[in-house]
DNA sequence: AACTGAATGTAGCGATCGCTACAAGGCAAA
DNA sequence: TTTGCCTTGTAGCGATCGCTACATTCAGTT
């Protein structure tokens, strides 16, 4: 068994990994480093401090959602905004998505308190899903720009109340509001 | 001057305003302690543990977030969703709110990793808003019930792109959205 | 072979974390 | 006065934090 190179693009996708499954916040150096298969003396020598290491690795994580909205793109069409948001819902809802959602909402919540980094990920990883989700608008929509907008701002209302519970909330909404 | 005495009542409102202030998962006894006018040991002793201090004061900034609702009720009133929209998403982008927001998405990203407290916390202070928001629809509203979830989900997803830094994404997707 | 610089291991720094052991003070009941 | 409980201060535990000093190994150049 060779070993493998350690540099910054061989080590990201395994914190990636890592921080996929056992959050952001309480990620430290040792743990992360464990699961990179080095020591945290290596992570402060490839990324020079924590917080360039988080940064970087946040626009990985990027990237990483990036390629898979574009592996996903291309299911058979919504006929209707209804039929795509409750179809887009639903992946969103999905348990395989869960570690994402969750490490979202670190980055929300990083954003919102002013964490270098947090918030140009968050900006990103957004501008990605709009571009995505303007594709997956109903063929015959008369403003897909608008509407993908539109539906993108319930979708991420949706979200956020069912990880709070409001699950039916969102659901009633979304039903008296004729899509 | 006589000095206080200490229990968990007096405790918690000093405690919130360190907490909206320098927010929550970053908080830690010490801090927390000097910022009440005590110490670490006393705050274990009055609470248990910090987890269970947590709680408590997830709970009691619930209650701070109700009654700050209570208050702002019976303005005048709005004629129409739209109006009503506007109205509370500007008031929610106000700077005086942001230590409320930074904290709230902080609550979100704890419930969404199952942090103890965190959703139920999130779940009361939304139902909270939802009931008010009811009371804030235009008069003549054909479904104020729906019609405040569906409002909700809108400007909760408009919140949240605004915290990324869509503000844009959310106004277009608002014009595009006949309300 | 000698030199050089990048990569890595070992060990530990000072700070902070949540929490606890222990003793002393305050106060009301006996 | 004595007893006993509630409250509080002092001190420190073991663990972990981000980070660094120092020495060594290793690959490539001369």
């Amino acid at each position: 068994m060779a070993k493998p190179p350690l540099s910054r693009e061989t080590l990201l996708p395994q914190l990636a990994a890592h921080v996929l499954n056992h959050g952001l916040g309480g990620a430290s150096l040792r743990p992360l480093a464990k699961a990179a298969g080095t020591s945290d003396r290596m992570l402060i020598y490839h990324f020079g401090n924590k917080e360039q290491l988080v940064a970087d690795l946040l626009d990985h994580i990027a990237g990483i959602y990036s390629a898979a909205l574009e592996s996903a793109i291309g299911e058979q069409p919504s006929a209707t905004r209804q039929e795509c948001f409750d179809r887009i819902l639903a992946q969103g809802r999905h348990p395989m998505m869960q570690p994402f959602m969750v490490l979202w909402w670190e980055i929300v919540a990083g954003a919102a308190r002013g964490i270098p980094g947090y918030r140009e990920a968050g900006e990103q990883m957004m501008a990605k899903q709009l571009a995505w989700l303007e594709k997956q608008m109903p063929e015959g929509d008369p403003d897909p720009k608008g509407g993908a907008r539109f539906l993108m701002t319930l979708l991420e209302g949706s979200i956020m109340l069912d990880t709070v519970g409001h699950e039916r909330t969102a659901e009633e909404g979304i039903a008296a509001g004729h899509l």
